[in-house]
DNA sequence: CACCGTATGTAAAAGCTGTTAACATTCAGC
DNA sequence: GCTGAATGTTAACAGCTTTTACATACGGTG
């Protein structure tokens, strides 16, 4: 990526450092990361990051937004990927398989992304990944409206006083992202196959979607 | 806790070294924590650890270990708290909302358990809470035997062979166990509230375990 | 083009940490 | 009581984060 390290100035060193970062985190782990490491990567003394970055954990912020920026891209590439030809309920049970992709692909990536709970910043990036969904949700319940409801639940209210579809969507949208983000943090460690090795990430997430789908609109 | 440090040995310096990485990791979060503080906390050098732990990650997978008996307690509280005069599903609800609650009130705990998958150490205090939940579910099918199913789904197989109950039970608990544990991630990741405001993640719970119970049950 | 403020790099150092090695003390069993 | 094992201390090393002082390049103004 960098060829001429020749000048006194780095050109693009905060571009840098974060691939830099990215690349190690991805092949040795957060916990192994040193921002000396990154530095010299980066063809630059230890000392030159503080230039763009407060400390550490500002940089591991900026790494953690372009991990963000790649699963939004995952996301937004399997929904087009299955958009219209295959039914709704589909195209959102293909946007999880891609979730749970890119946490096994990634997997350095998707724990750094849900380390250490930040205290306020809520970047557009983190929650771009999770307007693919709502959009796909929101294709679904155009196809499935809701039906007359007779159950006593929420969904009876929600019928009575004429919700916004909007409001349904990112709710519904939510708790599939719960769920897949569930499924996938528990593949990652090795919690879903330990009784029945057949119960995968992927199939499970196929079946509760359906399920979820079905109760939500069904109601 | 320790009264007497005069001794030359400490007596139980083992566990009082999980007591006091778990202290500072509960008010000051894991990456602050140090095993200087750990060794100083229960009053011997920085050195003594490694008596009676390999290094840093040794001594925090004990941490870790603990992390998942409290969480554990708190289910299995709740489960008998809530057991047979509420119905099965309140039960199932009522320990979903534990794991949420436990989530909130010890975060830093909750983030230290789900740091940096392990290799392959596969310890029964990790899966002890998941059983309690098995058990809930248990019941709940007890109760809510499968109804003969017309519905072209894994149900009709299901339905066909004569599952065994358990493996059904283990598999709708994963799945309740992933919902729940994905909600407690969201909720601390302040990523529930950034549109409805009235979308908490007791509600989403709520709604979504009666959702997912009614689809498979009924299928 | 010369000048100068600013941005960006280096070098050195302080202070902390994890970890090990050599040594000291206590315990437990014979 | 003696002896080996267990447990703790001190000292030291290497590596890391971060700061400070200094060096160099860039860019705009006269």
């Amino acid at each position: 990526m960098s060829s001429s390290p020749r000048s006194y100035h780095h050109g693009n060193l905060k571009d840098a450092l974060i691939v830099a970062a990215a690349e190690l985190i991805d092949s040795h782990g957060t916990t192994e990361f040193s921002i000396t490491d990154a530095a010299n990567r980066a063809g630059v003394s230890n000392a030159a990051p503080y230039r763009h970055y407060k400390d550490k954990q500002d940089l591991l912020e900026h790494v953690r937004e372009l991990a963000f920026l790649g699963l939004y891209e995952a996301l937004d590439q399997a929904s087009h990927e299955n958009s219209e030809r295959h039914g709704a309920a589909d195209q959102i049970i293909a946007i999880g398989l891609a979730y749970l992709s890119y946490a096994r692909d990634k997997k350095r990536f998707f724990s750094l992304m849900w380390e250490h709970a930040p205290p306020d910043t809520d970047s557009a990036t983190k929650m771009s990944g999770f307007f693919v969904l709502v959009d796909a949700v929101s294709a679904y319940l155009s196809n499935n409206p809701l039906e007359a409801s007779h159950n006593p639940n929420e969904c009876a209210h929600q019928a009575a006083r004429q919700p916004p579809s909007e409001a349904l969507s990112l709710r519904i949208a939510t708790q599939l992202w719960a769920l897949v983000h569930g499924l996938a943090t528990l593949e990652q460690h090795n919690l879903l196959t330990r009784f029945d090795t057949a119960a995968n990430a992927d199939t499970l997430l196929s079946t509760s979607c359906h399920s979820l789908l079905k109760s939500l609109t069904e109601c």
